[in-house]
DNA sequence: GAGAAAATGTAGTGACCGCTATATAAATTC
DNA sequence: GAATTTATATAGCGGTCACTACATTTTCTC
């Protein structure tokens, strides 16, 4: 008999797709929060009984895992994006602010960003590390960034340009719009300028 | 028999004080949120069983909103007390902005605004309506008092307080201390008083 | 004291939590 | 085909969730 599908690991193979998978748990995980989403509704939507998603992730926080990867592998890595299209220190953040305002707005029941709001007040310390580490990357990253301008005040603007973040995404999550946040976004873009032009 | 202390209302007298119970459920949800908080270990914490829990509170919610009245009627009522010591707009703004840089950071387990983050990713509407109310309530306030000297654009200069006061709370949450705080704090008033002096 | 009213303690409700033991089905290699 | 490996389905684990039925104790009014 000819295979007419080798994969080249024997056993049998699995009957969901994986990135499929975490997408949707992904989703689920932004839209609700950790705690929130239970094994048993994943499995429901994902499609698969619990013996087979705890030997595809281990663990309820293993997937939380992956999908914390997938998010700030893709579009939601914010800084990254608004780095990638140049500039200096000034734009890049200003970019990166009204990215943020136009992203965290609510669309399809999800809303702010699943690396700041994801696991906030989550029981599970396995959980709430894994955001906490991955904030903990972002603000290296923005402090290195502003550092190759601003190595004396890089650590308190890169501060400012987080808790900024954070306050948008937790006002996305309460319900603000568009509008809203983009409001928010200039003024702190404007008094980045400043902090950045003054004593400079 | 002389009464020793006859409370006019006939029935066997509680044997907690409902003051103290509220105060320590305050305590618990603000440091961990309303869902990471169990019935049962309020019950444990204030010393009563679930039955006299249930007489006193109603519900796990109906003690969450004792919380969060008692939360908004004492010295976390930042505005309130900064709009108390008098000034113009930018004095008691920068007095809101800069208290809770002081109040937020983290104290015995405590951190950040039990109405911004106590009930945020609960999977409980009613908690999260509690809080929402409270939260437009704060910005109403701010916004009808900033209004009396900038009625134009008062509606976004209270978001901004609001989504800045937003992100102090989700870093203190996430372990920022005073310091940082209080950087972001200022940078957030000089925009603020920037804001306000630009066109005025 | 009788009766009513309120709070209490004991015990337990059904539902859900994350997770797993066990057996079976489907794919491989030999 | 036999052995191995992997994923599947069925069923259920102990634990916690918010909440309650029921009987008892305490305190009132009369």
């Amino acid at each position: 008999m000819v295979a007419i599908e080798s994969s080249g690991t024997r056993g049998r193979r699995r009957s969901f797709d994986m990135d499929e998978a975490v997408e949707t748990a992904m989703k689920l995980f932004h839209a609700r929060g950790y705690d929130a989403v239970g094994v048993a509704e994943l499995g429901a939507e994902l499609g698969i009984k619990p013996p087979s998603f705890y030997a595809a992730f281990g663990s309820k926080a293993g997937l939380f895992e992956r999908a914390l990867q997938r998010y700030a592998a893709g579009e939601a890595n914010i800084f990254a994006r608004a780095q990638a299209d140049g500039g200096g220190v000034v734009e890049v953040i200003e970019r990166t602010l009204l990215l943020a305002a136009r992203l965290y707005p609510e669309r399809n029941g999800v809303a702010g960003c699943l690396v700041l709001d994801g696991a906030r007040n989550s029981a599970d310390p396995e959980a709430r590390a894994l955001t906490a580490a991955l904030r903990k990357a972002s603000v290296s990253a923005i402090c290195a960034f502003i550092a190759g301008e601003e190595p004396e005040r890089a650590g308190a603007l890169a501060e400012f340009v987080m808790i900024a973040m954070m306050g948008m995404s937790a006002a996305a999550r309460d319900g603000a719009d568009e509008t809203a946040l983009t409001a928010f976004a200039e003024m702190a873009a404007r008094a980045f300028r400043r902090e950045l032009a003054a004593e400079g």
